[in-house]
DNA sequence: GATCGGCCCTAAACCGCTTTACTAAAGCGG
DNA sequence: CCGCTTTAGTAAAGCGGTTTAGGGCCGATC
């Protein structure tokens, strides 16, 4: 009934479990015929190393994390991200690695960290001083931070992301714009703080702004969707300033002010502009097309 | 430098592996004493059980696996699926579990099921009779199949795919059409054979359209994704007959085609009609909202 | 004819944890 | 003060693999 073990094939094939081991991963280590009459016992049983006990005993698991400050049901929600998992998701293809999403447990992605079998981490938007770095750290298991503030100990990849939101805006200010507005990511894990890509362009917004000598400009903040977009739309509409363009940190949110502008009468960009950040597909597929970053 | 292990710990706080065991499993066999010495230590230690150690000797680890027939690459482009991924997520978080995406390794099912460690898995779009569900029928893996065709040895969860295109094709039927095309879902194991879910789609459109005695429809391939319905849109439009309604078997396909033809300067719905499937969020935001199942 | 080196193969240790079976000490009523 | 049950903790046996050290057996060498 339970599952077929190496000892099993071992017995079958009247020799040891040393040799059922190297008939799958030393072959050369034994004669042909062994070899042979091993391999066909196991397939007949229809045999499969137990992965949890290869892992253990060879310290690999064949496995990549990628470690997600947020909750797993919002991930795929955001095409940003699908997007980056999907790029992930080649690369190990092509290793011969199995792609495990962790997100926070019960809210603790230190708690995460330590349930899952894992080679290494891929982790995103991690402070470099966030706690579940320390963990990583102290369990000896490599990380590769994307979307962090960078740090002296781990690589890093990153987005521009001051210099990317300091062109956007600076673009919608060379098109004669005064009065901005700007659609600010949500807070991720914590309700309160903002995510460290949310205050980077925040960053470069304010520079190009305060650069052109515009009006500090009015701020909302949205969750990446559509729909968000569009709620922010309305609320800047309530508000007493008349802002003409929107800078949004997000291509969704974007999108979805674009198009709640347009059932409520706007021109895109004649009465209202709107520049995103992300440079999604979809973006180019909005009718007119989405400018982004 | 390497990893902190129950020995160390155990040592530590000078009681025996079983006490540090116990600590974290079973605190009700230790004293009040030892216990918080022993979670002190560990604490302190920075100790965090090895996932496969654990996933061994308990013979579960807590990881629910999702079959996948496809290339992780293109999962992620696929709504559809990232929907369905999104509400596995969901119940995995309530359950504490994690969520594995388990791709074909080397183009092979049955490899990738043996190297991953799970508890069980749901399978997509797997016949009942696929050579990767006897693998996993032989390691006593629970299964959830979706997608499929059923099977009397499985729990199952199905659309109702050719009900749903027979209703779809009725219904562009009833509003006049006479000439339909079908833009059939992509093959994606082997190159050869359409899904079972297209097999079924298409039986429910072919049972409507001999049922209302139209001719017989055009049909083109086209992958799952905008593009893909673009150039599908242009293949038609090469073709000899012109229909004047397409049946989509997937949004993303049907948004393709809706914006192609748009952009060739037919009007839709006046010029042509599009049905989609699937019923993504996104397919509410196109202008006008689409057509779907 | 004893010695040596290769070739095949095996026994046993090990990976890090859980769990069963068991013991020493403590508590308790009589 | 004795035998009984509880309490608190331990030793050791797994879980299912890999890997190291070594043991027969063979022909070749001196």
């Amino acid at each position: 009934m339970s599952r077929v073990t190496i000892a099993d094939v071992a017995i079958a094939a009247g020799v040891s479990k040393t040799a059922v081991s190297f008939a799958f991963n030393n072959p050369e280590n034994l004669g042909q015929a062994t070899l042979e009459r091993v391999l066909r016992v196991a397939r007949d049983l229809g045999y499969a190393p137990h992965p949890a006990a290869r892992a253990l005993s060879m310290r690999r698991s064949g496995t990549m994390g990628v470690l997600i400050p947020q909750r797993l049901s919002t991930v795929f929600a955001n095409p940003f991200l699908s997007e980056l998992i999907q790029g992930l998701g080649e690369q190990c293809e092509e290793h011969d690695l199995t792609l495990l999403l962790v997100p926070p447990v019960d809210g603790s992605l230190e708690s995460a960290i330590s349930q899952a079998s894992v080679d290494g981490f891929i982790s995103l938007g991690l402070g470099p001083d966030d706690k579940a770095l320390a963990v990583l750290d102290r369990n000896g298991i490599p990380t590769v931070l994307v979307d962090s503030d960078g740090s002296p100990e781990h690589p890093a990849v990153n987005v521009d992301d001051k210099g990317g939101a300091e062109e956007a805006a600076r673009h919608l200010l060379e098109l004669g714009h005064t009065q901005l507005a700007i659609i600010v990511l949500p807070p991720t894990r914590s309700e309160l703080e903002t995510t460290p890509t949310a205050v980077r362009r925040m960053e470069g917004y304010e520079v190009a702004i305060a650069g052109a000598g515009a009006p500090a400009p009015e701020c909302v903040t949205a969750g990446i969707s559509v729909e968000a977009g569009a709620r922010a739309f309305q609320q800047l509409r309530e508000g007493a300033r008349r802002a003409t363009a929107v800078l949004a940190m997000s291509d969704m949110t974007a999108i979805g002010v674009m198009s709640a502008a347009r059932a409520s009468g706007l021109r895109v960009p004649d009465d209202l502009s709107v520049v995103g950040f992300d440079d999604l597909p979809m973006a180019a597929w909005t009718n007119p097309p989405l400018t982004t970053v």
